[in-house]
DNA sequence: TTGCCGTCCGACCGATCGGTCGATTAAGGT
DNA sequence: ACCTTAATCGACCGATCGGTCGGACGGCAA
């Protein structure tokens, strides 16, 4: 409440950013959307690498919460990873612009990672932590004998494949499954993913233990 | 052969296009590491639009003639499937920039699809294409009993999700997974999906019939 | 009242953007 | 020899880029 500036400004980057990219954001553009001077800008943020870094950090903690307190809840590492995706999905569902900024910034790793920005590496930091995390599961997973001898790494990244990129497929997915965001697309998102761990990584269960 | 100076211009535009976005990638960057003036590409194409259009459409025609000898083959969805798979990890994997490419103009879809540049209308036909062949091939399977019943884009989007993204995912992926274009990454990603549609989307079979 | 400080703004800077124009080559056909 | 055509170039255009600067406004403590 107090800085409505502020977050006004955050709310306009995360759209442009997600939808144009970061260099296909004018600064001016996020000024007038947001209802100020481009000048303004500069007051709250000293460059536009900083700005980019704030909306980003401001994305990736939202998914950390609900991610971490998902995962903090049982133990067995099937019903942990599937709350973990569920809340992931979640998250991406309630902030629309979040799945294509994330993609977005996995493509960038050559403008924005390396020395150009250095408040990038605190949600880098974040993100490594997280999946850190989720590694440990599925590999506590295999090791129980609940999941097949899958390659981690690569599970991790068919997940977020199937997870996020659904959510950043704007007009292209539209076409395609209809309204993305539409709560009945949002549960078959997770159905899908569900599906997909239960049969393409969990061992065959010999006995039915739940629905 | 004979236009030499195009092809270069093409593949110099398909990597920068991809790296930076279209957006983050100047004609000047491009002309000097094609070894030619700006004004030189002018010539060649008219203007920047077409030049993303012309790079757009060799990619997606490279993955269509790959997609489409593997779905004339033999006549099981599932082995139909699998080798359309199999053939769009080759094609990405032969063209590092592709998949990033593909997906960076999925995201654009506010300043290249509508009116701005006419010449993407014809690669979105050829993809359009594409993906109704995959889609006819999944609901013979379902309406065969060999697949579950699945919702058919939802699946599209998993397998496009799982199968182009990691290809994209750059410094991500390596820190995540090693090298991406590795013979062996290449290899672990059909593995990846090959089992996902085994044992996602077909039914589990009564009796074993192949490895 | 005075002075500070957070917020905002208009004007301006050098650089780069996509694109145009006119001239210059070299090759090929007649 | 002549003309056409494809290909290349340097110089230039208006617009926009990220960023700077100096000042204006308003609240608040002394």
């Amino acid at each position: 409440m107090h800085s409505t500036s502020r977050e006004k400004i955050l709310d306009v980057a995360e759209a442009r950013f997600a939808q144009r990219g970061y260099a296909g954001v004018g600064l001016r553009e996020v000024a007038d959307a947001a209802g100020l001077g481009k000048s303004s800008l500069f007051h709250h943020f000293p460059t536009k690498a900083s700005l980019y870094g704030a909306v980003l950090d401001r994305v990736i903690e939202r998914i950390e919460v609900r991610m971490q307190s998902a995962l903090a809840a049982s133990g067995d590492p099937r019903a942990q990873l599937s709350a973990a995706v569920v809340g992931l999905v979640d998250t991406l569902a309630e902030d629309p612009p979040a799945a294509r900024l994330l993609l977005r910034t996995v493509f960038e790793d050559d403008d924005l990672s390396p020395s150009e920005a250095p408040e990038l590496t605190a949600s880098e930091q974040r993100l490594d932590r997280l999946i850190a995390r989720i590694a440990r599961v599925i590999t506590a997973g295999i090791e129980s004998g609940a999941f097949r001898p899958i390659s981690v790494p690569d599970a991790i990244q068919t997940l977020i494949g199937a997870t996020v990129y659904p959510f950043a497929s704007g007009e292209f997915g539209e076409k395609l499954a209809g309204e993305i965001f539409s709560a009945e697309a949002i549960a078959r998102r997770k159905r899908e993913i569900l599906t997909l761990i239960e049969h393409g990584w969990m061992r065959p269960h010999s006995q039915g233990e739940k629905s």
